[in-house]
DNA sequence: ATAAATAAAGACTATTTTATCTTTTTTCAA
DNA sequence: TTGAAAAAAGATAAAATAGTCTTTATTTAT
């Protein structure tokens, strides 16, 4: 379905958007632990992230990290598949095709338009602080391990 | 979306079911050009699915070639991408946690469920057969050449 | 029986994606 | 103004996917 850089993008953007601000800026080491993903290659999805589309941001130093303004908190959830050049899933054709469109239709199309009409609706009007908020609920998970019992 | 493997893979299939037939068997020559792919790729891909589900069947040697059988052209669509490994596209979690459920739902889930069910249904309710009579429509294609003026 | 046609199998190569490691730059605080 | 903390940048490595080429096995027709 999508890639692990854009499944590692979407989940830090989350947990970025959960508990980072302007003031609490979260460093990789953090945000990988709480996504479940390697840190190096997790540190290098937030490079694309802040230069592009202006998603997440960051300072470098001590007290630096990485944080969302409020700004990118209302991006939608596509802004962040396009920042790691993974929006296909709501552009290409199901069959590979090199277009998709009405006037050259694959033997899905007219099933999957539908599907991808509302994947595209879902990437396009839920925003991250949306996902954030969700994910601020009760049993909602952001990585592999065991519900915080706290 | 899905992997070139799988894309070709239906392709490939759907292209069989339209124009073979078991005394009409289609050579891989003919079927790769058919359907843009590369040919020695798809020759391994035709034997994923003659080993696999029963998708494809095939025979060697002169006047030989690959055609579905009736039952073959029964079968989901889901069989096709089961046959070549991935059918994790209506199993996954769109995030890429290991497990996608109720009970330990991503911040995606509840919106992404639906869309993941209608995959599922896609997938599963239409058959092979299916495909191939869209595919003998007027304007449907499955490669990217220019329409058959005939 | 032999030769030709064909898919199957296997070995190999290339490309892309995923991941790590090292060095550099920026920023802050002492 | 120096040292440490952090991300940025860059180089490299590993793994997965995509693709090709060669050899073998099977089948059919002569
Ligand atoms: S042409 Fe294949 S999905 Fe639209
Ligand atoms: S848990 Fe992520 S889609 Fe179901």
């Amino acid at each position: 379905m999508l890639s692990k850089s854009a499944e590692y993008a979407l989940r830090a953007t989350i947990y970025i958007a959960l508990k980072g601000s302007e003031d609490n800026k979260l460093g990789i080491d953090e945000i990988a632990t709480a996504i479940d993903s390697p840190q190096s290659f997790t540190a290098k999805i937030l490079q694309l992230l802040t230069k592009n589309n202006g998603v997440v941001s960051s300072v470098r130093g001590p007290n630096g990290g990485f944080y969302l303004t409020d700004a990118a908190r209302k991006l939608p959830v596509r802004a962040v598949l396009e920042a790691v050049g993974e929006d296909g899933i709501i552009t290409k054709c199901v069959l590979g095709l090199k277009e998709c469109s009405e006037s050259r239709p694959c033997p899905m199309h007219e099933q999957y338009r539908y599907i991808k009409a509302q994947l595209r609706q879902m990437f396009e009007k839920t925003t991250i602080q949306d996902l954030a908020n969700e994910s601020g609920k009760g049993k909602i998970v952001i990585n592999n391990r065991q519900i915080k019992t706290k």
